[in-house]
DNA sequence: ACCCGATTTGAGAACGTTCTCAACCTTGAC
DNA sequence: GTCAAGGTTGAGAACGTTCTCAAATCGGGT
């Protein structure tokens, strides 16, 4: 096994044409004799066709690249787990890309698509810059944006609500008596950080509450740790500007806050509710057990999906948006006990 | 742009050959006036080169796959951003792809390496079944397994002693006065199942305690779920069959222990400590903290990643073994407090 | 026996790149 | 003015596959 066999030398072996091999491995017309000759020749050699080969031959890897911010994040892993179950039965292999924080790594990757990275590309950015727009916008493959692109540039789009999912648990708070709602946001130049303070101001409003900056946190990423952080903060200017609930931007946010109350001796959610968004299993399996609002990440990404694969069977089809409806679902973290 | 421009028409273009314009790109000896004439027809045409094409010329995809079975477990995560971080100063794309718990699909990926699907693997079995084994030592391209293969085979293994993991876990809570110690395992048909089933053993021998198997379950999963599932039959059969300590196969059948056991009034850590093994970002945050051996991730990332490179450097090298060892970090889980 | 249509086969092009090799041009030394 | 040495260029092969096209073979109907 000094080198791998080619069609050539299975070929050779079978004492037929490449072509006639080719034909007899790939199904095209030939004799069953042709065929049970050729198959024997390659399971006798090991054959193993060559990927790159035929992609160079066929134009176009079979394989869909799916880029995420962070992978830690357990939202985007459900995402992955929609994706992949929708293209393993279309025999589409997923590669899955972590882009980090940095815009040079998101940047480098999407232009990487056109010299043949993948046949497409499921990106699910936390920050659009102008720069990551035009790239996409120049991507010679189809793209699927889960999220938003802030803007209308001809591509798929999966989005949610961001505002709304806020709204929803601002709402559910002040229906089980909360009166002081903090806000623990995520950057406010990612799409999901602005968008979600929106959703807070707007959560607000709808109960004729006044906002006060003095209870909102911006944390420096959507992180445990950064939810520690800023949570931190908020305790610390208690109880002068004191607060009973928490919205958390996401769920590592809610996670954060609600172990430095509890470190810090608040008591959740006897003294101050929280909730999150996303859903995650962490939020289920936290305890207290987490409200949070789920935006649909399993769904988003199985839509993302098939509009890939409706775009791949139809490349002229006009760009769509595709939108999921947050839900909440509410557990322990804001007083309500779970049912069996 | 109705098909993108080939390294033809950049020539074309510029005037010159295809080969002077390969060389002007790539770096090979040209004039200065050539090189100038070629970057500027590129540029005008935005020719990017074509990766399958260079791929099938040179021998070589610059890409290299990471094959995990459970992504969303941060145990994974944490070797994942070890091992990227190691390739991108190599300028080399880590493709990671999760097998999820099907053999048929391990295999299958196994298999497409030798189509080409990257220039080596990076695999983290759980189970190592002989089918697998085989088709490890048949893959063209250079493994390395962070893991175990059950024998001496020849390929480069991250390893780290999962029994003594669990008995370092063992030996805590004798030390922190917990004297009937049960036993979260997760399928004993997984070498982490198999090995810390030892380790829990060997821990209970090394402090003079009989085992007792109706204080021990085996987890269908390595997940929060199966973990839920197992402790309630643990705490079903108190208690006739009482305990004061679980030790469990990795912090998400920790996480699975500790909230069926405050779901079921049993408190943690007065009642029960509770260990995990994998020092994931989920036991630090858990509430609460979670005790966990740490079997370092992100080093047997970063090693598998290193063997790696150095095998491409030289493809003869003997297979080679490294082992990391597992350290305990103590939590409140088993009433440790945690400082500043 | 002959011919027409249908099926099977083989030779070779093509995908886009890099690399080998020979031809060409420059430069400088005698 | 000639020659050698060195650098630069272009033609074409090669990577391994699939596909087009024409040639060859086979079948049956007269």
């Amino acid at each position: 096994m000094s080198h791998r066999a080619t069609l050539h030398d299975v070929a050779a072996q079978a004492g037929v044409s490449v072509a006639s091999a080719s034909r007899a491995l790939i199904g095209g017309s030939a004799s069953l004799e042709m065929i049970s000759k050729v198959r024997r020749a390659a399971k006798q050699l090991g054959y193993v066709p060559d990927a790159t080969a035929r992609s160079l031959r066929m134009g176009g890897t079979r394989q869909v690249v799916f880029a995420v911010d962070d992978i830690g994040n357990l939202n985007y892993v459900a995402m992955l787990r929609a994706i992949e179950h929708e293209f393993t039965g279309a025999g589409i292999r997923l590669n899955v890309t972590a882009t980090g924080r940095s815009e040079r790594q998101t940047l480098d990757l999407v232009r990487s698509m056109n010299s043949g990275a993948g046949d497409g590309l499921i990106i699910s950015p936390l920050r659009v810059t102008p720069a990551l727009r035009r790239a996409l916008l120049e991507t010679v493959v189809p793209v699927v944006v889960i999220g938003s692109l802030h803007r209308d540039v001809a591509i798929d789009v999966v989005s949610v609500d961001s505002a709304l999912a806020v709204e929803l648990a601002v709402a559910h708070l002040v229906a089980t008596g909360r009166r002081r709602i903090a806000f623990l946001n995520g950057p406010l130049d990612t799409h999901p950080g602005a968008s979600r303070r929106r959703g807070y101001l707007a959560g607000l409003a709808a109960a004729g509450m006044t906002p006060d900056e003095s209870v909102v946190e911006v944390a420096d990423d959507f992180t445990i740790e950064a939810g520690r952080r800023s949570t931190a903060l908020l305790i610390e200017r208690r109880p002068s500007n004191t607060f009973d609930a928490i919205v958390a931007a996401n769920d590592l946010l809610a996670v954060g806050a609600i172990s430095t109350c509890l470190a810090s001796g608040v008591g959740v959610p006897d003294e101050v509710a929280v909730t999150g968004i996303d859903d995650t299993e962490f939020a289920a399996s936290y305890n207290p057990s987490i409200t949070s609002v789920s935006i649909g990440s399993a769904e988003r990404g199985k839509r993302a999906a098939r509009l890939l694969l409706e775009r791949f069977a139809e490349p002229t089809l006009a760009p769509r948006t595709s939108a999921v409806h947050p839900s909440l679902i509410a557990r322990a973290s804001t007083g309500v006990t779970r049912g069996a």
